[in-house]
DNA sequence: AGCACGCCGACT
DNA sequence: GTCGGCGTGCTC
């Protein structure tokens, strides 16, 4: 009797429903297991590495089945918690599971193959070729190995194929399909003296053999030093540390190497900056800050979610130290999510200096090794293993934890939290609590304006609210002035975006030798060309949006595609006048305080200027150092920064963050102005902020002014309950895409009429968003409302399906539908 | 996602 | 007439 085929489903990184069965051959089936990495093949000719998430005997049918090529790992590399949490952001999410997969393994443990071409021998000169061929030959002539993609690049050819098969034929070269590692371990060379030339005496002797060798005598003798030997024992040292004497020389020493006097060794190092030692202890807590530790302690007693609701500089940070202390100690995992944009090196040193190598950080600006070497480490790879401690963005909650205690989710209410492209579109703090449930951890959220889901749940009970609200050294919460914009415009006070208050205020406390912060909304303020006769302004030719110019390239640039063009000369439509630019953005407003107060510092700190993690912290640490005196930013400044010297802030516009179009807005509004005004009076000063808004009468604007979030969350929770949105009911919006408008709105009405069929769920829409096209899809929105009452699960699968079904059903070719679980 | 196959416009 | 543009369907 044959013993049973074995059969595995595979995860591959692909948008496509479902797992893909291959058979394991027959001599790997004692290897493989659940969570491994395995290459298989795919298509006609692509390799791909997928995840194995099952195993079993059932042969599928309705295809042929293919082999696995071979199995990556030695051990899992995806666990089984892993595992259940992806399936559930699947689920919830309505996304694939080879989308969940390519968010959650790093890029570095991904492997894909390539088709490579080699070239095999050169041809006979005389042999009468193509010019395509001829083409080809010369690139491969001068490399001869290469990839087709680079193949294609450089000779400019689109579809080589033809002529490549061709050459093949002849045997001049040969095509292969080729799989890259992407991950290499770090490796350092270290020197050391060969065992041969240990001892006084063969040293002595050695040493005396330089006759003629002066240059190697001196780096030998540079080296004992460096080493810090004693003649029969020579410590190691680095290449790069002998390499910076001033004795070395490359020559002398590959002589040295060549005697076999000394000898180089690679050694695996690791990228990560791991401090070994803790240096100090968290700091103890004040009265208040105690009290909401143990208050949070009770809460996750009772089995409860914490919600930490902690006015700005408050201290929260410190509760999580001890927590984070307390969860080590019972040899616990901990999770520290913070958004993106906070997880600067304010919060990492503390961290390490408090927990030493236990801390490591997870985040998009950390390179894909790096990412590799963090998620080794979680999973106790061979010696990498003392991290305890994830300090990381929103695809933090996908590493390999095997044994979590806390999840920390600080800042709770940013909207970084949520993913929004590309799939899976999931919402940290949510998947963050689900996780937490499968490990069996605590959850505590921290914020000074809890978004309003989360309030919500702190008041029905279901969530554990902690008040904090005493701030550090009783630093009073900084005066808010308002000044109304359209009196100012109307009495023509106003020079450019200033109102004379603030620019008044700008310079007293420049003048007290404090800092100002100035904050401008980015949505609405970017520059953009007009034409001075006719009215034209420049939009992109893909989509419904007009062009942003760029002074410094003077271009033109899409915001949304990334279509650019050169500034015309004039006008191209009218062709009577040149073009002239309207509206402003942060670099128009540092210009025009650079006139006002010449002798400043002023920076400019929004995603332009701080594009790598390195100036992004020079920025920082510049305002911290007082280096610079005006710091103008976008909602980079709101981000829990904090600096001591900081007298004013100044928000330059508050309406068009007032009068977005969504539900969200004023929540969004309250809790931005509010933070932005945090920023104000830190370490025993009372700060000012300066609002600047045409609508001072606003209920956002009045409860900033009040500081009153208690109020502006029950506003708006009754209007959400009336017009039906989150927290009582779930949203899913599902956006259409199609290149033609007609069968778009066809399809649009269509999928609306029969999504209101299901039962118990509410929609709006169709409706066009407000940029209706980009590169040239035209977009079109629908709006589903879930109640809380009808079963959330199953509601979803049937609205899954009947999306699914649109996405190929033959009436609507070329229809793309993208569900939004929980947008923003 | 990539890759192949297949059907139409624009150049030799 | 061919080349190559893109739209469509499929991958265990």
């Amino acid at each position: 009797m044959a013993k049973k085929d074995k059969y595995a489903d595979i995860i591959l990184p692909l948008s496509v429903s479902g797992t893909f069965t291959y058979k394991i051959p027959d001599g790997l089936g004692e290897q493989v297991k659940i969570g491994m990495r395995v290459i298989v093949p795919f298509g006609q000719k692509k390799f791909y590495s997928g995840i194995i998430i099952r195993l079993h005997h059932s042969p599928p049918e309705g295809f042929k089945i293919r082999e696995i090529k071979s199995v990556i790992d030695s051990f899992p590399v995806v666990n089984s918690f892993q595992l259940d949490f992806w399936n559930w952001i699947g689920k919830y999410y309505l996304c694939f599971p080879g989308e969940v997969m390519n968010a959650s393994v790093p890029s570095g443990l991904k492997m894909e193959s390539e088709t490579v071409i080699s070239l095999k021998k050169i041809p006979d000169k005389n042999i009468r070729t193509e010019p395509e061929e001829l083409k080809l030959m010369t690139v491969l002539e001068y490399r001869d190995r290469i990839s087709l993609k680079d193949l294609k690049k450089r000779t400019g050819i689109k579809n080589p194929e033809k002529w490549l098969d061709g050459l093949k034929e002849k045997g001049i070269i040969s095509v292969e399909e080729q799989i890259k590692e992407r991950y290499h371990p770090k490796t350092e060379t270290y020197i050391g003296l060969n065992d041969a030339c240990r001892g006084k005496d063969k040293l002595d002797h050695l040493l005396n053999s330089f006759g003629r060798a002066p240059k190697q005598y001196n780096l030998l003798l540079a080296f004992l030093n460096l080493s810090d030997s004693t003649p029969d024992s020579t410590s190691r040292i680095k290449k790069q540390e002998l390499r910076a004497v001033p004795e070395f020389s490359d020559s002398a020493f590959r002589a040295l190497v060549k005697k076999n006097i000394l000898k180089l060794q690679n050694r695996e190092v690791t990228r990560l900056e791991l401090s070994e030692k803790p240096v100090s202890e968290p700091h103890p807590l004040t009265p208040m800050q105690q009290l909401a530790l143990d208050e949070i302690r009770k809460s996750f007693r009772a089995g409860k979610v914490a919600l930490l609701h902690g006015i700005t500089s408050s201290g929260k940070t410190e509760i999580y130290f001890h927590l984070i202390k307390e969860q080590l100690s019972l040899g616990k995992q901990v999770l520290y999510l913070l958004p993106e944009i906070v997880l600067t090196a304010q919060i990492v040193r503390r961290l390490k200096a408090v927990f030493g190598n236990q801390a490591g950080i997870y985040h998009s600006r950390y390179s894909d090794a790096e990412r590799v070497e963090t998620y080794y480490h979680l999973l106790g790879v061979s010696g990498k293993n003392s991290i305890k401690i994830i300090l990381g963005a929103r695809s933090a909650v996908f590493l390999p934890f095997n044994n979590l205690g806390l999840i920390i989710v600080d800042e709770e209410h940013e909207n970084t939290y949520k993913q929004s492209e590309p799939a899976p579109r999931y919402h940290a703090r949510d998947a963050a609590i689900v996780l937490a449930g499968l490990h069996g951890a605590d959850v505590v959220l921290g914020t000074a304006t809890p978004s309003f889901e989360t309030y919500y749940n702190a008041l029905s009970g279901k969530y554990n609210l902690i008040r904090l609200n005493e701030r550090y050294h009783q630093i009073e919460l900084p005066e808010v002035r308002i000044v109304n914009l359209r009196e100012q415009y109307r009495k023509k006070l106003m020079k450019s975006h200033f109102s004379p208050v603030l620019l008044n205020e700008i310079r007293e406390v420049l003048q007290k030798k404090q800092q100002v912060i100035l904050f401008q909304n980015r949505r609405g303020f970017s520059l953009y060309l007009e034409c001075v006769s006719c009215g034209w302004i420049p939009y992109c030719r893909r989509c419904d949006v007009s062009l942003t110019y760029h002074k410094q390239e003077g271009r033109l640039v899409c915001h949304y595609c990334g279509y650019s063009i050169r500034v015309p000369g004039e006008c191209p439509e009218c062709h009577e006048a040149a073009l002239r630019t309207r509206g402003f953005g942060t670099e128009k407003i540092e210009e025009e305080l650079a006139v006002f107060f010449p002798d400043a510092g002023i920076v400019r700190f929004d995603l332009d200027t701080a594009h790598s993690k390195k100036q992004y912290e020079k920025i920082i640490i510049d305002f911290e150092e007082e280096k610079t005196d005006i710091l103008i930013g976008t909602q980079i400044v709101s981000k829990g920064l904090d600096f001591n010297n900081v007298g004013l802030v100044g928000i330059l516009n508050a309406d068009n963050l007032l009068n977005f179009p969504d539900f969200r807005a004023y929540e969004r509004s309250f809790q931005l102005l509010s933070q932005v005004a945090g920023r104000a009076g830190r370490k025993y000063k009372k700060g000012l902020v300066v609002l600047q808004t045409s609508d001072p009468e606003n209920i956002v604007i009045k409860n900033v002014l009040s500081n009153d979030y208690e109020a502006i969350y029950k506003n708006q929770i009754a209007e959400r309950k009336l017009f039906k949105y989150p927290p009582f009911y779930r949203l899913i919006k599902i956006s259409l895409r199609h290149r033609n408008i007609d069968i778009l709105d066809a399809a649009a009405k269509e999928m609306a009429d029969e999504l209101s069929g299901i039962t118990g769920i509410h929609i709006l829409g169709p409706q066009y968003p407000i940029i209706r096209r980009v590169k040239n899809w035209n977009i079109q929105d629908i709006l589903i409302k879930i109640p809380r009452t009808i079963h959330l699960y199953e509601t979803k699968k049937k609205v899954h399906q009947m999306l699914l079904n649109y996405g190929i059903a033959g009436k609507y070719k070329g229809l793309h539908v993208i569900p939004d679980v929980d947008p923003y």
